[in-house]
Parts: C-alpha cells; structure tokens; sequence
RNA sequence: GUGAGCGUAGCUCAGUUGGUUAGAGCACCAGGUUGUGGCCCUGGGGGUCGUGGGUUCAAUUCCCAUCGCUCACCCCA
C-alpha cells in the first residue's frame, strides 16, 4: 500500500470543518486590520531563503526540502513565507503603490525535520506581514492580531512572550560583552554550546542543558545593553499590549532562529501542545528587504502553526463543531424510481436545500438508517400505492409526524420545508 | 542526524509460557416489519498477526534485519 510521505498528512473530511472554522476567525481578524491576502508559489529559487534566513540556520543549513529541476535550477519548498512575501514586495514594487503594505496569508509550508507532537514536514501557517513603517504599534498589532485569533478559537492557556534584539550595533556590541563573560567559562558549556559560541552566541541562551544554563544565569543580558531607540521602541510596545490587555512577559532569553529579525520579537506558546510550544513566533526585519534587493524599507510579520493551534484548541477543548446534518433524503421503494428521485432531488438542490437519496439500490429500511445517520430533518417517501395516486408522503425525523404532498406540486413541499 | 517505545480486522485493543479453523467492542452490510430511522435482537463480510530472513517437527509468539508509526533531543510554527 502506498502511504502519504512521513511527516505529511491528510486532513480528512471528518477533520476539515474545525481548519475551515479556524481559517474563517483569522479572515476575518486580518480583515478587521485591513490585511490583504498575498498567495505565493510554494516553491522558489533557493538563494531567496539561503539569502533571506540566512546560511547560518537550521532551517538553511539542515531543514530544506531542495532539488534540482530539469532545467538545472535549485529549488526549495518554502519552509517559511516572510522571504517569499518579500521577494514578491520587491519584485512588483509593491513599496512604490503604497507607502504601507499589509499582507496576510495561509499557506503549506515544508522542512525536513523529524516529525514529532506538532511538528510535520508539510505543515501549515497562518501569518501577516507590515511592511513600510518601523512603527512599534505595528509590533504591537502583529501580538494583538494572533492574541485575538487565538482567544476567538477559545484558546485561554497561552502566554506571549517578548523580548527586543535590538539594532546590529547594539547588538554586535552586546555580543562583545557576551564573548568576554564567556570566554574564560567556555570551557564548561556543552559540546553543542561551545559551537554556538563561534556561530551564532546568541543562542546559548537557548540551551536546555543544566550545566550551561547555570553559566548563562548570571550572564550579561541584551536587553540591558540595548542602544536607546530599541529601548523607546520596547516601551511604546509593552504599553500598548497593556493598554489592549494582552498579559506578556518579558523573555530576555527569547532569541529566535532566523537572521533576519531586529527589535522586537515575540512569541506566542501553550503548554498544551507537547515540547514544541510555539503556536506562533515573530518580530520585526528592519534590513531583510534591503538584503534581498529592495530600496531600505522596515517590515514586522509573525506566522502561526496550524497544527499546532488545533492541537491546543483539541486539548483545550477551546470550540466544537456542531455535527453535521442535512435537510431531506428522499427513498423510494422500487429501482424504477430512481430516475425520478434524482430528478425531485435536483429540484430541491436548487432550492439551496442539501438533499441525499440512495444510489446503491438499498432496502427502505436501509435507506431509513442512512437518513438518519446523516441527521436529515425530512424524509420524502416515493413509491407504492400513494404513488400510483400522486402522491408523496414526507416524514419529519425529530417527531416522526408524516404528512401528505401532490407529487406534482413540489412548490408546496418546497414551502412546507422552508417554515 | 541521535535516542527510546510501539507495529494483531476500517478504528480501539485482547491473545499466544511456540502447538488445531486468531478474538472482542465500535464501525460496515443484511435480516427481525415481503413500505419507514433512532433502542434492541440475530446473522454476515473483513486479518498473508508491518515486511524479509533465521531457529524449530511447528513461529503471530523466540532471534536478526528492514520498513513504518509515536515521543523526545536538536531546532522551530
């Protein structure tokens, strides 16, 4: 038997109308920010993301779904959308028709990671983009956009975090000061941080392992170090999530993977998902437009997993779907019948009703049994002596009262249906 | 890439200290009313016991390999 790839999965008629509620609440929150929808190819020239993410990272570096096409170009699945969305900003100048653009999207995106509780080489992300205005209320509203999808899901056990990376001169100074407090304790990290030390010291913050975390305990913290406009940035942040009461926490040790971030960051996690957290993660990129051939131009964005938000709203029991039912399923008693139900169907089909009859010459008691389980409010009985008469009996399921209708009159049943 | 656990019916799982035709519940189909649902009753279909090899008179059960799934590490949504 051949099996979806590992890591992929089906989302199944059973499971689709909880992606369809979800997909329905972030619309319509983005629509209330005045976010325009943005679809991109799902695959693109690898450069953009090596460019874009940055050659350093574990998305670049081991996560990639690449290969080469026919006409010897490399390709790569997009395992994040902010470079494609800024690839298609700077490639139809998007900056040039408005000063401001707000995007949004949602959309599959592929890493050739493990699979593991909320984690999937196919998966999928809801996420917005602002690009043109280093505004700190668009920081803001980039939290209050995700915090507000998740409480319309229902979602209560969830907390933001957020920190500010601050600008590169801050920042490269901060990594001096970090450099020095390490350099004679270097010898006592883990085999894995000492490698962070020379790639990438931001993340030692990041371990998980006892002994470096007692090392980065005491350690020098960017956001003390940071130069004054991030600090002011910060601020204008932190108090319009208190003004919009949205709880956070400030996470000096929240240092995200991608390159391209600057200021602030943020991350949205529940504790209701397994080891993988991050419902939704982002920040601001004041030089990724610059760096992938776009005039300088600040932008902020966040993307949400969508996997894993269903996974909280399930362990959470945050919303449920009302089971599924239809209006009328019509029986008939003989196969020479057929013809004439599908054709009665068709009629009330149109009339906007959802209508099933039987298509695999089934007893009536059979065909009853399908009625029901499809939770059908009406059953319209065709065949026998009323028939012969011209005439067609209609049941309401709930009470199991039947009345009577001129089979010629379907106006009427129409009516009758509607009330 | 590393580690651990698990693979028996469509689903959830029993079972075999190696021994005749491998079970249950749910789901599905049919009948119980030769024209009518939900409850109930009766019956039925469906399994190369993940795959390949080994040990044995005999393997679903023991051993090895392999594939798959799950969880965790790494990292991230």
């Amino acid at each position: 038997m051949i099996k979806s790839i590992t890591g992929t999965k089906d989302i199944l008629p059973e499971d689709i109308q909880r992606w369809n509620f979800l997909e329905s609440i972030v619309e319509k929150v983005f629509a209330s920010f005045n976010y325009k929808e943005i679809r991109t190819p799902v695959f693109e020239e690898t450069a953009l993301f090596a460019r874009g993410i940055g050659e350093a990272t574990d998305i670049v570096g081991k996560e990639m779904y690449t290969f080469i096409d026919r006409s010897e170009t490399s390709i790569t699945l997009k395992p994040e959308m902010t470079a494609s969305v800024v690839r298609a900003f700077v490639e139809h100048s998007l900056g040039t028709k408005q000063p401001l653009n707000k995007l949004f999207y949602i959309s599959p995106m592929f890493r050739q990671e493990r699979p593991q509780a909320g984690r999937f080489r196919q998966f999928h992300q809801f996420g917005a983009e602002a690009i043109g205005s280093n505004s700190p209320l668009l920081d803001a509203e980039m939290i209050q956009m995700a915090f507000d999808i998740f409480k319309l899901l229902g979602l209560k056990d969830v907390s933001v975090k957020i920190n500010s990376l601050g600008v590169p001169e801050s920042r490269e100074k901060y990594k001096e000061l970090l450099r020095n407090y390490l350099f004679d304790k270097k010898d006592n990290l883990s085999e894995d941080s000492r490698m962070r030390f020379e790639k990438n010291i931001l993340r030692i913050f990041d371990s998980k392992i006892e002994c470096d975390r007692e090392i980065m305990k005491n350690a020098p913290l960017l956001i003390d170090y940071l130069d004054e406009e991030s600090k002011n940035d910060f601020e204008i942040v932190k108090e319009a999530l208190t003004r919009g009461n949205i709880p956070f926490e400030i996470d000096p040790k929240l240092v995200r993977g991608l390159d391209y971030y600057t200021k602030t960051t943020f991350e949205i996690v529940s504790e209701k998902v397994g080891s993988q957290s991050a419902l939704c993660g982002g920040g601001r990129y004041d030089l990724l437009i610059e760096q992938l051939g776009g005039k300088p131009t600040p932008g902020v964005g966040f993307a949400a997993g969508i996997e894993r938000i269903l996974l909280a709203c399930e362990n959470e029991k945050a919303f449920s779907i009302p089971e599924s039912s239809i209006d009328l399923y019509i029986t008939r008693l003989d196969k020479e019948l057929e013809k004439f139900v599908y054709d009665i169907a068709s009629y009330f089909r149109r009339e906007n009703f959802i209508v099933e009859i039987d298509y695999l010459d089934r007893s009536v008691k059979a065909q009853m049994r399908e009625a029901n389980k499809l939770g059908s409010r009406y059953v319209l009985f065709a065949g026998g002596e009323e028939f012969q008469n011209g005439l067609l009996n209609l049941k309401n399921m709930a009470d199991g009262i039947q009345k009577t209708f001129d089979k010629n009159n379907l106006e009427e049943i129409k009516n009758y249906l509607k009330k």
